[in-house]
DNA sequence: AAAATTCAATGAAATTTAGTCATAGGTAGC
DNA sequence: GCTACCTATGACTAAATTTCATTGAATTTT
């Protein structure tokens, strides 16, 4: 069978013209190389140099595997460069799980500088788990979970990256908008837009009207932010939203930013990893990035 | 550096799943398999497997080097079983060259049975020569040499395959197709066409008129044999060429064939090659099939 | 829950392989 | 014919790979 060394071989004996030449070239002495070659032609049963005196001659055969020796051996450089990349951290992926919808705008602001210092790491945004987040950290599906419900969990660690109160948005022509702050009983004769997740993932329901044992007129489920803003414009509706995200919305739109119970409902997104892999650098690179852009945010 | 068998071992255990099977399916020990991967990992710096427990994970470096070897392995794979075939001389080429441009049409037909009944070898004919046919044979640059005039060398072998008479060609309306053969002197009023090649290889020149102290009234050269004939069959001039292809064309133009001088001019076609490839398998089939429809030809 | 089974890791020993040294036989150039 | 240079070969050595024997740990079976 032929090795990499063979087609080394062949490659520096053409190179360099000669055995001596090639045997110096390969770190070898002309004898090692001679023995190499002999067992190499044995093995498998054809000439691949012809030997005239002291000029050297490819067969045909011989041709052919110098060819295919230009040919497999820079794959061979190529890969051991990308390994002595990976070893380095200059190269790699990280896989990021997101359980926190209006949270992408965000993210998008802390993918784009990581990208930008680090050339040679890819990043991947999840949003679907057929068995939630948690279950794809642990999966090693992904490698950084976005939420603002953190699993306490042994070998899962979580980290606090941006505070943010939750507020309801509502349209200027709602009744509502006279108001400031609410309690849950306002909202009995409102229809609430929401994504599509199970309302044991709405913190609007987990910690406003369920404790107060209210609901909503209606509950309709849109998929995406910006036309779910359009609807609460148009009055069709009230969505409940980080405040920094609502804020950014009034200033497009004619709606308005209300308080949710006496004090605001006030959370913080976390990023979960695995952790054992807590000294990642690109991990580290990314919260990093997180907790800065998340701070630009809040002073904002 | 990552060497053939990394990747052997890479595939392997990806198809195995196991340490354990994938030793044994390489023949190894379960031992052997896990030194050479701790040292694998410990050569290149980066994890390529997470243990846990006795489930085997790819790391994300891993997964890379095995994408890499179900692309590079087969490229072995493919190069060992090339070489086998060259090994059973079921692959190779055979580089042709010809002195003896009327021959065309006949190599044709000897080419043709060889690339039916060896499948992996390839024919390569060349008629251009810089230093000629003998010194290309010398140095390699063709097999096999098919030539009317052999020059004897101590290392090159020559036999003859075609006896055949090189005759004249005319126009029907030429006033020399009232004869059946001519003498030097007939030509002196011809325009005799031929290939492009130095006098010096024309028989008709050779071996007809010079001896004689003849010259035609006009030699004009021409590169293909179609043409050369039509113009022959316009009457525009005569041309020489062997008697066996001047009867093919006799049948479909109006042109007649005379004999050159009382006797004919009688050679043969010769198959040179080095005399210590006399044994090389495709060279003899070659030659063999090349005497067969010779034969073929010199009967019909 | 205990026992049995399967799997991977490890150190030491054994084996195989590859490489070196010393030398001989050729070829090309002077 | 001399010299320099190249390749081949056998004996020896060093290095690597592989095996053996054993341990510890994780699953599966009873």
């Amino acid at each position: 069978m032929i090795e990499k060394i063979h087609l080394s071989i062949m490659r520096e004996i053409n190179r360099q013209g000669s055995l001596t030449a090639a045997a110096s070239s390969l770190n070898l002495t002309q004898s090692a190389l001679s023995h190499s070659i002999k067992k190499l032609e044995l093995q498998s049963g054809i000439a691949l140099w012809l030997k005239d005196g002291r000029q050297i001659r490819l067969t045909e055969a011989g041709n052919y595997l110098l060819e295919q020796a230009n040919r497999v051996l820079p794959q061979f450089e190529r890969i051991d460069e990308t390994l002595r990349q990976f070893a380095g951290n200059e190269r790699g992926s990280l896989r990021v799980g997101m359980e926190c919808h209006p949270c992408y705008q965000w993210l998008l602001k802390v993918v784009q500088p990581f990208l930008a210092q680090s050339p040679g790491v890819d990043i991947d945004v999840k949003q679907r788990f057929q068995f939630g987040g948690m279950a794809a950290l642990f999966n090693y599906d992904i490698d950084l979970l976005i939420t603002p419900d953190p699993i306490l969990k042994e070998q899962i660690m979580f980290e606090p990256v941006f505070p943010y109160e939750l507020v309801l948005v509502v349209g200027q022509s709602n009744k509502l908008s006279a108001l400031t702050q609410l309690e849950p009983a306002d909202l009995a004769d409102q229809t609430l837009l929401t994504y599509p997740v199970e309302t044991a993932r709405l913190d609007i329901f987990q910690q406003f009207l369920l404790p107060a044992k209210c609901m909503p007129r209606l509950h309709k489920t849109l998929e995406a932010t910006d036309i779910i803003l359009q609807m609460v414009a148009a009055n069709r509706g009230v969505t409940a939203m980080p405040k920094w995200l609502a804020l950014e919305y009034a200033q497009k739109l004619p709606v308005k930013v209300l308080r949710l119970g006496k004090s605001g409902i006030n959370k913080h997104i976390y990023v979960g990893y695995r952790k054992h892999e807590q000294h990642n650098t690109h991990l580290q690179t990314f919260i990093r990035l997180a907790k800065q852009q998340a701070s630009q945010i809040t002073a904002g």
